[in-house]
DNA sequence: GCCGTTTTCGGCCCGACTGTTTTCAGTCG
């Protein structure tokens, strides 16, 4: 069992704990390991034989014992009981917005319900309504729940989020009355998927920001509309056009309150309490409002005084998982992050040779637009049927048509790349004279998902070790909200990519965006190059470079930790191209 | 269930909002 699925049980375990009415700390505790599982860099596997289970933090005996258990048989009898004596229908019903464990036990005790069709039934008779502690208020917000869940599930991704988030962004700023705003929460996080969207103003007067802001035109449904928070469903449109539902919070605070609120509701809420814990260590309390307790000589104009007070570094947004930035903060050791101006170019990217909707030319004139240095093509390989894989000739013909291109460029060149498919036993998809033909080779696995994980780690393993891959494309094939990734051992993968010096793709394609952060910081400690790819099918799609950056700034990556930060020069030296 | 320079028990971040009550429980972040 890996450790994602190890997190989950973990998870689950914590939500069965509550909804038994069991102590919240002790759920929570559950929760708490199954958060720093799923954050660990390396095997679980590999921890547990080591005996080392216990260094993690939040990991005492009771559960070090527990998640040997499940590890090794890929049971856990206390997990199996607990699910036995719970309706399934009880994790549902606690995903409905306002519903919490008390309710769950409350509507299962008293009406005997205890999955989501009993209870929208119960919801359309009016008995819900007549339960002590609930009402036709709760009623009718159970069943838009209900609804919402059917037509959506409750995520978006990171850039369906951000297309709703930075129009209402805008609109807020042009309020009169109104002094600073930020987008909070995990889209100023920057994480791959997002359950709602948390903007922060300040203004002396909240009233009149608040009301335009649930008058906003998107606006599906008022969720709340109080004093300091408003809460309502936005409606908007990704750039596929498909339709995307998000619930959105609005908080004003006075200006002076801006910075402790901005942190505070940046989170993460693990972040957050070590924040307050070590707020407390200097006998001082720090809350949404202000570090109460502190010196007055100390000035809060933003968030770096915050931290500076608590003499740690300013933590950047994306760092703040708990997952160690405290400690770096507070020893100077902070990275100096990647930001999306150090990128040069980009490597794996399509045109109309195979399944892109855009000529060589376009392409990179688009790239030419972003101020790109160079642009690598890496059309797929000829066993893609249905992407129009490029057969030998045709490879041939598209390196004629960029030769013809980058005899016209002047301080910008086409790279010939190839996504070559990596077969079922590993093996590439071109024989090794076509291979000597490219600049460089991109790796990727598109079929025979379901292999079991020795079969494809030994797969992607042996394509890596081949000497004409330059880097691995989409490390675990994973579509976010559709797809689950498949099985492989990203340790051993990665320690493979160290030991032959393959880089490793960040696939910038907002579905994808896998090598993901965790395992970056793990890629970063073993000291194997990254490289951030938009994997564009279209010119607009180079823009997506920036979700590839945010993913290598949550996983800790600097400058060089990333190929294409390099000058053109170094890239071509390193890749053995000449001028022609 | 975890944890410890206030340490082996008794804490565990803390405030806003909603909906139900009529002073508060539950949920959320």
């Amino acid at each position: 069992m890996d450790k994602s699925e190890v997190a989950a049980v973990l998870e689950e375990i914590a939500l069965l704990l509550e909804l038994h009415g069991e102590n919240p700390f002790r759920a929570n505790a559950y929760a708490k390991a199954g958060r720093a599982i799923a954050q660990l860099e390396t095997n679980i596997a590999d921890i547990v034989s080591a005996g080392t289970l216990d260094q993690i933090p939040g990991v005492g005996e009771t559960l070090r014992e527990k998640i040997t258990t499940l590890v090794t048989t890929g049971k856990l009898p206390f997990f199996d009981d607990l699910k036995a004596k719970t309706p399934p229908g009880w994790l549902q019903m606690l995903r409905l917005p306002g519903m919490g464990p008390k309710k769950v036990k409350a509507l299962s005790d008293s009406l005997g319900i205890d999955d989501l069709e009993k209870l929208k039934a119960a919801c359309e008779s009016g008995d819900v309504a007549k339960l002590k502690g609930f009402g036709a208020k709760t009623q009718k917000n159970i069943l838009e729940g209900l609804a919402f869940i059917d037509q959506m599930g409750n995520r978006v991704r990171l850039d369906q989020a951000m297309m709703i988030a930075e129009p209402v962004l805008a609109f807020m700023r042009n309020l009169p009355g109104v002094q600073r705003v930020e987008l909070c929460g995990s889209v100023r996080r920057r994480k791959e998927t997002i359950k709602d969207i948390d903007i922060l103003v300040s203004s002396d007067d909240a009233a009149p920001i608040m009301d335009a802001f649930v008058k906003l035109p998107n606006v599906q449904k008022v969720i709340g509309h109080g004093e300091t928070k408003s809460s309502v469903m936005l409606a908007g449109a990704d750039h596929h056009a498909s339709r995307v539902l998000i619930n959105a919070d609005l908080r004003v605070v006075n200006d002076s309150q801006f910075p402790f609120a901005l942190n505070y509701f940046t989170g993460s809420k693990e972040h957050n309490v070590r924040m307050r814990q070590r707020a407390i260590d200097y006998g001082w309390k720090l809350n949404e409002y202000e570090l109460a307790g502190a010196p007055k000589s100390l000035l809060f104009n933003d968030e770096t005084d915050i931290y500076k007070a608590l003499d740690l570094d300013y933590v950047p947004p994306e760092l703040r998982e708990d997952t160690g930035e405290m400690d770096a903060a507070a020893g100077h050791v902070l990275p100096d992050l990647l930001t999306l101006k150090d990128i040069t170019g980009v490597f794996h990217n399509h045109t109309t040779w195979s399944d892109g909707a855009a000529s060589l030319e376009q392409m990179a004139d688009a790239a030419r637009a972003l101020g790109y240095r160079y642009l690598g093509i890496a059309d797929h390989s000829r066993s893609l049927g249905v992407a129009h894989g490029l057969s030998v000739e045709r490879v041939k013909n598209q390196q004629g048509e960029m030769d013809a291109l980058n005899a016209k460029y002047k301080d910008f060149r086409l790279f010939k790349g190839t996504e070559c498919d990596i077969l079922a036993d590993g093996s590439l998809d071109y024989d090794d004279d076509v291979l000597a033909s490219f600049d460089y080779v991109v790796a990727s696995v598109h079929t025979l998902f379901n292999q079991p994980l020795e079969e494809m780690t030994a797969r992607i393993i042996r394509a890596i070790e081949h000497p004409a891959v330059t880097m691995l494309g989409h490390a675990t094939g994973r579509l976010l909200l559709r797809r689950d990734a498949y099985k492989v051992d990203l340790d051993a993968v990665l320690q493979a990519a160290a030991r032959t010096g393959t880089m490793i793709e960040i696939n910038a394609n907002p579905y994808r965006l896998d090598l993901d952060w965790v395992h970056c910081k793990r890629a970063k400690a073993l000291g194997v190059m990254l490289v951030i790819n938009p994997d564009a099918h279209a010119p607009d799609e180079l823009a997506y470079t920036r979700f590839g950056v945010d993913v290598a700034r949550r996983g800790w990556l600097e400058k060089q930790n990333v190929f294409n930060t390099r000058s053109l020069s170094d890239v071509m030296k390193y890749l053995g191209v000449s001028f022609v």
